[in-house]
DNA sequence: ATGAAAGCGCTAACAC
DNA sequence: GTGTTAGCGCTTTCAT
């Protein structure tokens, strides 16, 4: 019942009249032992409950069977979310996380980089801050370059120039689906909020939604394209410039994410518009907070469970037999909820 | 410049003419170095940015410098927000993270503690699930005692009769602030809504609560309180059945925690009960939803940076020397929104 | 103060 | 198939 410590390959090789190499063996698999011993092996580790010691073993292999995930800030559900499948996918092959939160902080950012290379995992996966940027800081560049020769680095972005494996999410496609939805609806004075430009997937975006006015014949507004963060706060100054900007009020707003669409619900609430009866609204991530606010939003998805384990099979397959597809697209999702109307014609 | 790789301490020594052992000296700092000597090493691993090897380090002396957060869900911002505290003090000591998440599933609840045992983490800091239980599952407390003889075991919750460590929020403490601040304001019908008695903490608060109706001489209601889980859906679901079993409606809610509190909005938003003005609401925890939500919700803040570091501090302190206060308490803290609001008298 | 040497517990050649 | 042995890179007695 009680697991003894302190017990090694040896107690086990001995108990079971074997060798430390055979009780090795059947530990890794990696090697046929005749049934006769392997029974007897096992019947001791199951005895004892015995578990390997992992840092010797990682010492011998130069195997850490550990991922280190840097994430830009594990508050946002958005992370949360991903993060939480990356770890069920790492259990699901027997590797264990290590988590940092980078939190919009460039030293930390170095700092974590060196810190997960210096505990030796056996791959890197960044999701957020530096290699979000739509043109890559240098010096991040050089310092992933660096590490990305000894070990793989996966990223949810991008960095220019160096050997990382990119899984981005398709991001012309999520703007497609939101926008096309809205058209769908009889929007023609579409309106963009949130983001910022020297961010890749809101530049991306915002590529999109031009491409998209302009194949739709909608006509082009200035003021209809308010850039300005990501935070709920920032939802709610964009709309409020919008509102004060502009002579033709939108019928239909595109939100940054769900933050940015709650701040954006706010700035209606004060003006006295109501969504969806006057002004549709929709947004990205589809994080639970679309779910609970009035009304609940409609949101594009990214299926956070096969966004989340295709970053940690890359990272393994990566890290076990070197290859792995440099870059691939994350198809989205559109989900339907309370916050998009028919766009009511004057 | 680019760090070179695969250098050892053998590397170090041999280059500055002194024996591994007195690299290993500067690198601990555990014994006496002469200064020349002292200095000379350090260029060199200043020079070749030498970082030794953690698993070879961890095998010699058995310690990992790394604390398992086992934790209930991370994309509750309540979690989020703590084990965010618990990385940057664990960082400024030096440790690293192992964070595994338990989804409200005993199976895995379980098998995070084998895992986090068997990577001979220092410590083990859990928060949630089944070290909140009112009366703890005797399964449990035997898994986590066979584990805290060998480690230190910290939690925010309490196991039953084992050798465990526990830092608690004052729940008295916490309803006491809420309650007495709703009280100032004149309210007299007080309702409690979310969370279950076989949860310690909504047992805690629902104890206080009894307290401070009888000694504020208020008259105590039976549909006055209303248990139900701690989600969005359970505060709302709370809030409805309030509403329909009363005659005699309360002034004021109190919420389990953000989530009921949201819950509840919705509801009340629904019964076209204006909040604050028709009712007051508070609730506990004080994540970011409180600030996003209109009305922006008074609620019970924790102060998650010290509690972090509290958790943290506590955990290395009995990895290293093996002692520490067994049990503590966090005191809470009123922050005040606009949700509530001075009671209408009759 | 410093060096030599013995582990820490495992894996991976290498022989047989 | 299986055992022997040499590391993996560090810390830590134990001498000196």
């Amino acid at each position: 019942m009680a697991s003894v410590d302190n017990i090694t390959i040896y107690d086990i090789a001995h108990e079971a009249g074997v060798s430390p190499a055979t009780v090795s063996r059947v530990l890794t698999k990696k090697a046929r032992v005749s049934d006769r011993k392997r029974i007897a092996v096992e019947a001791l580790i199951q005895k004892y409950k015995f578990q390997p010691n992992v840092q010797a073993r990682s010492l011998s292999d130069m195997h850490t069977r550990a991922l280190g995930l840097m994430v830009a800030d594990i508050c946002n559900p958005y992370y949360a979310t991903l993060v939480v499948e990356c770890e069920k996918a790492a259990n699901k092959r027997g590797y264990t996380i290590l988590l940092c939160n980078i939190l919009n902080n460039k030293e930390l950012e170095n700092a974590n980089l060196e810190k997960l290379y210096a505990q030796r995992v056996d791959a890197i996966i960044q999701m957020g801050c530096r290699t979000d940027d739509l043109v890559s800081d240098p010096d991040y560049v050089t310092r992933v370059g660096r590490i990305s020769q000894k070990i793989p680095f996966i990223t949810t972005g991008k960095l220019d120039g160096i050997n990382c494996y990119c899984l981005n999410i398709n991001q012309a496609e999520a703007m497609r689906l939101a926008f096309e939805y809205l058209v769908a609806y009889g929007h023609r004075e579409i309106a963009l909020i949130g983001g910022e430009k020297r961010d890749r997937s809101s530049y991306q975006r915002w590529q999109q939604y031009l491409y998209l006015m302009d194949i739709n014949h909608l006509p082009f507004r200035e003021e209809y394209v308010q850039e300005g963060g990501f935070s709920v706060d920032d939802g709610y100054d964009c709309l409020q410039r919008l509102l004060h900007s502009s002579r033709l009020l939108p019928t239909a707003v595109i939100a940054r994410n769900d933050y940015c669409a709650v701040g954006a619900l706010r700035a209606a609430h004060e003006h006295g518009i109501s969504i969806p009866g006057d002004l549709s609204l929709i947004s990205f991530d589809n994080t639970f907070l679309s779910e609970i606010v009035t009304p609940r939003l409609t949101s594009i998805d990214y299926n956070y469970a096969a966004f989340g384990s295709a970053l940690v099979d890359r990272a393994i397959s990566l890290a076990e037999t070197g290859n792995a597809p440099k870059n691939s697209l994350i198809p989205p999702l559109l989900i339907v909820r309370d916050s998009c109307a028919p766009a009511i014609r004057a």
